[in-house]
RNA sequence: GCGAAAGUGGCGGAAUUGGCAGACGCGCUGGACUUAGGAUCCAGUAGGUGCAAACCUGUAGGGGUUCAAGUCCCCUCUUUCGCACCA
């Protein structure tokens, strides 16, 4: 179905006004600044931050409900008192600006600004209570010369480092990708396959923070699931080091394992060709055609195919042989295609015994098995395996190891060796460090310069920053962009004034996101990245929010960065984030929203019709924010319904809710009906303050109001009741412009003004209930018999266990059903049930 | 393969601490009012049997603990996500 566009005869439709309504309240808090929060340092405050996003030009649903939450958030800690700041920016550096202008033959400095006043506006038009004077655009010098700072900061600091290896490379992107950012052997961004590549590359060295980035104490509410994924990618393993020898020169051949306990079984080491010991035998042998061919076949493969699990093991003897140290056997050396040079130590001793992996190959080229761990029966043979034993057993074969069990063996083996000087007790992480070179345009420029004499030289402070060129023409080769503008190549070495060159690779724009959110409690510093006594003023952030898509990329990356911003003393805290919602995303149709798939909502269409209000709520309403939730035309129906229904209520019966605020009720003179009115109003406040406060869970908030609201329009003529009544009915309609405020700000402003409440409706503080309009006159039993309802009972809260008791079995139902049985037992629950047990 | 989360009406979802399963909304059915609307109001809406009272079944499937299980325990299935030759 399909909206019909602009209804114009809104009397008639009995539509509430809320094109004006939405208009007037962003007008009225724009004129006021009630967003633009000052750096009060003697109020606390509370900073909600929901991801910047991608300048695209368009908000889509899931933007508009990502900061829905966001701005509910806000709105209720301003309920509440806090001095509030929710800033909002641009990541604006990247790739789809670049592409986008390489395709309309423009420039995406000019494109991304564009996009970035069309996106304000539809900000604007949805009401959110952000700062904007805060604003932050990646892709403006004012800030990138900060990232470029840091970029020094880091170096001088021995972070940033320089290495040619063959990298993750994007063809369609035509730049290098860091780990994190190959998912499945795709590209996070385009999903098209990525491929190895030889270049040379910045790295900033996370590796270094990998074992505080473990500590996630400091963290009061994250997700498990990103805590898991990120502790996952860290991959810590705690192991052994252990020194073989190679047979003549006697040099070391140092291995990582897990497993010393399997140390008296290895029968081969296995290399792989990068090995720098591979690397120099070929150099020694050039005469070695097998050797050669199978390292320069493996070296060339897919890292990614080579890498994957069902790719077969393959493997050549490399003619060399190497001591194990413990029993001074001598082990062939074999250059293998299943291990990696990057993880451990990049030399595998080979257990095939005891390792699944290691067994596979050993059967594949006939090489010795040799048992060290013994199960409990003791009938392992090495003739008869069919797979590596793994599990729990004794040590056999293993010296003066034999008989112990193996887990304790580990450790014993580990500090006999150490004594020895054999090896020594390690960690490793699987954690590698953070490649940030890119092949791009637009991104911040690293700020180094190559000079033939001087070497790498830092762009010094003042000439900061690196002002990426404008004139670039973009898509004119696949070469780096930059490196066709000779006038920013070409430059003078700042320590020896000779002719030099500047670097043309870029920044990966996760730089840029790594700490924005610090730049946002000082965004128009001149002098410096921020003030530091605004940035500990605000930071942490107090609730982070935003996609799960950034569980590992973005915030391990900003973490890491925050660390070292702590390090360099800018900050004082050790996290930048204390609170993460990773909310879910839109979908239709069971599908994430995508031009491709053409299931695209534009939030301008359903805001033109039913207003910002409608839309926020029905997003807030379809599903708790962690989860995705269904995109449904006759839902935004139905939160439009709701608020018209509200609206309804409080314009029709103006006048006499005017007229009962000013009454006092007398409790004694409200009238049974109007005395579960006064519950609701006090029951629906406290549920409201336990789902939204407290349980983030917005959605049965919502749910809540829609209930009360029920209740308040069930009272018919309410200009008819007497003053104790119309006091109550007041009352419950009175509370519904708060209760609605953090999910439909500008209706609830308006409904406000009209009931003639003072100021503005944060202003009015949380509301609140009393206890003692919680306590029934008559409370509802339920009486289970064998687990099965059976009857009801309406009695006094006060009435006695025994009484209780003697009533419920009187009930005519539980009578019927009782009759003729033995009652083994009657449970009493106070307050809720009795539950009696029979044969 | 390893790890995590989830599975509830026609649909989105609720049930917060083991205590009336299906709140609230959508959709649907019937009715009222009508200046015929994507409006408003009233009634109904898990499935089944029944005139009704009431009864039976029911939270992916199977077992268990308990007076009482969507919730706790064990097994199985399905889905989603993360990791994956990591030594």
């Amino acid at each position: 179905m399909e909206f019909v566009t602009q209804n114009t005869d809104k009397e008639e439709r009995m539509e509430y006004p809320f094109q004006d309504i939405e208009k007037k309240w962003q007008k009225n808090w724009n004129d006021k600044k009630l967003f633009n929060t000052l750096d009060a340092t003697d109020k606390k405050k509370y900073y909600v931050l929901a991801m910047f996003p991608y300048p695209s030009g368009i908000l889509h649903c899931g933007h508009v409900s990502n900061y829905s939450i966001s701005d509910a958030i806000a709105r209720l800690k301003m309920m509440e008192g806090y001095n509030v700041m929710q800033p909002m920016g641009f990541d604006s550096f990247g790739m789809p600006a670049e592409n986008y202008a390489i395709q309309n033959n423009s420039h995406p400095g000019i494109t991304t600004e564009d996009c970035i006043t069309a996106m304000h506006k539809q900000f604007d038009s949805l009401g959110f209570g952000l700062d904007w004077d805060r604003e932050v655009s990646t892709c403006r010098p004012n800030y990138y010369k900060w990232g470029q700072y840091l970029f020094k900061k880091l170096y001088e600091k021995g972070l940033v480092y320089r290495k040619t290896s063959f990298q993750n490379w994007c063809e369609s992107c035509q730049t290098v990708l860091a780990n994190e950012q190959v998912e499945n052997g795709h590209c996070w961004r385009c999903d098209s396959q990525v491929t190895q590549k030889e270049l040379e590359q910045w790295y900033f060295k996370i590796t270094e923070y990998a074992e505080e980035l473990l500590d996630f104490s400091k963290m009061l509410d994250w997700p498990e699931r990103v805590i898991t994924m990120q502790k996952n990618w860290i991959g810590k393993s705690f192991g052994t080091e252990i020194n073989f020898s190679l047979e003549g020169t006697g040099e070391p051949v140092k291995v990582f394992t897990t497993r010393p306990d399997t140390i008296f079984g290895v029968t081969f080491m296995a290399l792989p060709p990068e090995h720098p010991y591979v690397q120099r035998w070929l150099a020694e042998d050039p005469e070695n055609k097998a050797l050669h061919d199978f390292c320069h076949k493996v070296i060339n493969e897919d890292k990614i195919e080579r890498t994957a699990e069902n790719t077969t093991k393959e493997g050549i003897f490399s003619g060399r042989f190497c001591i194990n140290p413990v029993n001074g056997d001598r082990v062939q050396i074999w250059v293998t295609n299943y291990v990696v040079m990057d993880y451990g130590t990049g030399a595998v001793m080979a257990v095939p015994a005891h390792d699944q992996r290691d067994f596979e190959f050993a059967k594949k080229y006939n090489l010795p098995i040799k048992i060290v761990i013994q199960n409990k029966e003791h009938d392992l043979t090495a003739e008869t395996m069919t797979a590596a034993y793994v599990e729990p057993g004794f040590q056999v074969n293993s010296a003066q190891f034999d008989g112990m069990e193996n887990e304790p063996a580990k450790q014993a083996i580990t500090d006999w060796m150490q004594s020895k000087g054999m090896g020594r007790q390690t960690v490793t992480y699987r954690l590698r460090d953070w490649g940030v070179s890119r092949q791009r345009y637009w991104g911040n420029p690293i700020p180094v310069i190559y000079c033939d004499d001087c070497g790498i030289v830092l762009v010094p402070d003042k000439d900061l920053p690196v002002l990426l060129p404008s004139n670039v023409q973009v898509g004119k080769t696949t070469r780096n962009p930059l490196l066709s503008v000779p006038e920013f190549v070409n430059t003078t070495c700042p320590q020896c004034r000779k002719a030099a060159r500047r670097e043309t690779d870029t920044m990966d724009t996760f730089v840029d996101s790594s700490w924005y959110f610090a730049r946002y409690a000082d965004p128009k510093n001149d002098n410096e990245p921020f003030n530091k006594d605004k940035a500990n003023y605000w930071l942490p952030v107090d609730q982070y929010i935003g996609g799960i898509e950034h569980a590992v990329m973005h915030l391990l990356y900003a973490r890491f960065i925050h660390k070292f911003m702590r390090d360099l003393c800018w900050v004082k805290c050790d996290e930048p984030f204390a609170r993460l919602l990773t909310q879910g995303m839109v979908t239709k149709d069971g599908a994430k929203m995508s031009k491709s798939k053409g299931n695209v909502v534009d939030p301008k269409y359903i805001i033109d019709r039913f207003g910002a209000d409608t839309l926020r709520v029905f997003l807030l309403f379809a599903s708790p924010p962690e989860k995705d939730s269904e995109w449904s035309d006759d839902g935004v129906m139905g939160a439009f319904r709701f608020l018209n229904r509200v609206w309804r209520l409080i314009e029709t019966n103006l006048d006499a809710l005017k007229r009962g605020m000013q009454l006092n009720a007398n409790i004694e003179d409200v009238s049974p009906a109007m005395k579960d009115l006064l519950f609701s109003s006090h029951n629906t406040t406290k549920k409201w303050l336990e789902d939204s406060i407290h349980r983030m869970q917005y959605n049965t908030a919502i749910a809540a109001i829609m209930e009360h609201l029920n209740h308040c329009v069930a009272v018919k003529e309410p200009e008819a009741l007497n003053d104790a009544d119309l006091a109550v009915y007041a009352e419950a309609c009175g509370i519904i412009p708060q209760l609605l405020y953090p999910f439909a700000p500008h209706i609830a402003e308006e409904l406000w003004q009209m009931l003639g409440f003072e100021g503005m409706v944060h202003s009015g503080g949380l509301p609140g209930y009393e206890e003692r309009y919680l306590v029934r006159d008559r409370i509802n039993y339920v009486i289970q018999i064998n687990g099965k309802v059976r009857g009801k009972m309406e009695i006094a809260p006060d009435t006695a266990e025994d009484k209780i008791r003697e009533l419920a079995l009187e009930v005519d139902n539980v009578k019927k059903t009782i009759e003729g049985k033995t009652i083994h037992k009657v449970i009493v629950i106070p307050g809720k049930m009795v539950s009696i047990a029979i044969s």
